[in-house]
RNA sequence: GCGCCCGUAGCUCAGUUGGAUAGAGCAUCAGGCUUCGAACCUGAGGGUCGGGAGUUCGAAUCUCUCCGGGCGCGCCA
């Protein structure tokens, strides 16, 4: 609809160029919205203010030039020229009949958009360690990434979601010590868990199933694993670093290389097997799953490092190599090999980029943790050091989310025993519920996600609303073949395309088929500004248009073509909304 | 100290590439069910858009500056 206008407008304006307006016109510039006042009809264009001191004219003169320009047609019913030099039009009314229909006619696929050459986006998102059980703050970044690329796909793109596995760092190793110490308490040794070890009660488990699998083959004593280590934080002259480096390397004299390597296997793939499961039961899928271990054992690191060489990119400095990121916009230039021969984490980083973009992907989109922002920059600068545009990587950031019970924050912390986990959050809110409220603020906002309001039955919660919706017009539906009316889609199309104006108006119906109409709008402009928020927003707002018709209005009326055009235009808005709550994620229940 | 995010109604937050009288929910007050789901609806009151300056036809939005809050600044990942 907005489109169709645009389009004229358009032609009106470039029917100008050459006579009133001087020099080509920016097709960018000219542009409809909606109208926020029903007194300004339904859309309004501020083309004539934008373009009128290039056309040395005042606005309003203007603009009554590009109205009389306007090609012929049966979309605007009247135009008027208001304020400093908007252009205002009022449309037909049946366009909003029509649209209905093509709600019928679409299903599912109204709102989507498809390009003839749909851009490669990759998506990466959550990318959580597999140290522990996923928390609520990877919850909001899978919610958020998960309904990004809903979004994202129903505007058009090709969409790619990724996970990338961090198997591969000092991270890992920590988690199998842990692992081993717990297998040994599970032995029956005594012995101080390490202040930087993972200490939560999600890995005794592993340690039991060590355990039964191993039986006492990997147990020492506690005295021969604690022998001569340096001490730990809390003591005086305590480093918890280099206390748990040497608790590792202990674990590795005494077990054995081969064994180490199994318990640091099986530990990542039951953390990930946990991770999986979370993600599975909260409906999140992923296309790829990337191991950074075999990503780096493929060799693609060093390669990626090799071409920075050539490209006098790097240089060696007190011992480590450098990467020249001040080069491309960095504060300070970064290291990529440290003094131990150790590729640093960034270097890794760079190569996976350059991986993505050599893989096809035209855009990159990495969901991050809002504590992440300060790295987006010099990855991004190891983009451009081989030749990609700078901009061809975002990466929207997740603030934190605060979880409140009766009013008062539940603390939280990662390697504490008492953090609050994704799943124990799902269990008591639901998967809806969870999603909607991790969606319904901007991701740049830190979340206060309140857990009573996120289970009430109110206007304050969307979640509920929204369905409620939904569910009324189901519950319509089943009234009209309890009451014995018959119904026929056919039918009530042919009556909704005759007399659909006539039959749909009032200001309730009227409110409704217009918030109705924008929903392809807000499916590319909250895609385009990455903002499932916005679609939260507007299915709120629609389902307000909804509720109020319903009070205003009787549908199951005895006037039958009244009834059918009644009921075929909430079964649209129905359909609108199931579409919008699928796109965050959301079901869209018949009854509740 | 530097960087990023935030500051809008009593509370929680929207606010489109800069547009017309800044919106929603909650809370408060006043109304609406013998009839399709009242988990709903109708109406009212409530604002120095953190302060100041600038850019222009026009600023919550862009620029500068100050104030307040959060996060990040490693040869960790």
């Amino acid at each position: 609809m907005k489109e169709e206008l645009q389009d004229l407008l358009l032609a009106a304006v470039r029917s100008l160029e050459g006579s009133v307006l001087p020099t080509p016109v920016d097709p960018a510039v000219v542009t409809v919205e909606r109208a926020r006042d029903a007194q300004h009809g339904d859309f309004a264009s501020n083309v004539a203010m934008r373009l009128a001191k290039g056309a040395g004219t005042n606005p309003r003169a203007l603009a009554e030039r590009i109205i009389a320009a306007l090609p012929t047609n049966a979309l605007i019913t009247r135009t008027e020229v208001a304020g400093a030099g908007f252009i205002n039009f009022t449309l037909a009314r049946d366009l909003y009949a029509r649209e209905i229909v093509r709600v019928h006619d679409l299903g599912d696929a109204y709102g989507r958009h498809v390009p003839a050459m749909p851009r490669k986006v990759l998506l990466e998102f959550v990318s959580a360690n597999p140290t522990g059980p996923m928390h609520v703050g990877h919850g909001r970044q899978a919610a958020f990434g998960d309904a990004l690329g809903r979004l994202l796909a129903a505007a058009g793109d090709a969409v790619t979601r990724e996970y990338y596995i961090n198997d591969a760092g000092r991270q890992t190793e920590i988690l199998a010590v842990s692992v081993w110490l717990r297998y040994l308490e599970r032995c029956g040794e005594q012995l101080p868990f390490p202040s930087n070890g993972y200490r939560g009660d999600y890995l005794r488990p592993l340690g039991d199933a060590l355990h039964a699998r191993a039986g006492d083959t990997l147990r020492h004593p506690a005295a021969t694993v604690m022998a001569a280590l340096p001490a730990d934080a809390g003591v005086a002259g305590g480093d918890k670093e280099a206390h748990i480096d040497a608790l590792i390397a202990r674990c590795r004299t005494l077990i054995g290389e081969a064994a180490w390597q199994d318990l640091l296997r099986d530990s990542i793939a039951a953390m990930m097997d946990g991770i999986r499961d979370d993600l599975e039961g909260f409906g999140v899928r992923f296309d790829h799953w990337v191991s950074e271990r075999a990503f780096a054992e493929s060799g693609a690191i060093d390669r990626a490092l090799g071409r920075l060489r050539e490209r006098d990119l790097l240089y060696m400095k007190d011992g480590a190599e450098w990467f020249r990121a001040t080069q491309f916009g960095d504060d300070e230039d970064r290291v990529v090999v440290r003094d131990n021969g150790v590729k640093t984490y960034f270097a890794s980083d760079i190569a996976y980029h350059l991986d993505k973009r050599e893989r096809g992907y035209d855009q990159l989109i990495d969901v991050l943790g809002a504590d992440h922002h300060g790295y987006v920059t010099r990855v991004r600068g190891g983009l451009q050091a081989f030749g990609h545009p700078g901009d061809c990587l975002e990466a929207p950031l997740i603030q934190l989310v605060a979880l409140y019970r009766n009013g008062e924050k539940v603390s939280m912390g990662k390697r504490e025993a008492n953090f609050v986990t994704l799943r124990q959050l799902r269990e008591e809110v639901g998967n809806d519920a969870c999603r909607i409220f991790f969606l319904m603020r901007s991701n740049d906002q830190s979340l206060d996600f309140d857990l009573e309001l996120a289970k009430s039955k109110s206007n304050e919660n969307p979640v509920f609303y929204v369905q409620y919706a939904h569910a009324r017009v189901a519950s319509v539906m089943k009234e009209l073949a309890a009451r014995g009316f018959g119904w026929d889609a056919a039918r009530a199309r042919a009556t909704v395309l005759a007399r659909g104006a006539e039959l749909l108006s009032g200001p309730h119906a009227e409110a409704m088929l217009a918030a109705l109409s924008r929903y392809p709008e807000v499916v590319r402009q909250a895609a385009a500004q990455r903002a499932p928020h916005a679609m939260v927003h507007y299915l709120r707002e629609l389902a307000t248009t909804l509720h109020a018709f319903y009070n205003a209005e009787r549908v199951l009326v005895p006037d039958e073509a009244l009834r059918e055009a009644r009921i075929y235009a909430l079964l649209a808005v129905q359909q609108a909304l199931r579409n919008g709550l699928d796109i965050l994620g959301a079901s869209a229940p018949e009854s509740m």
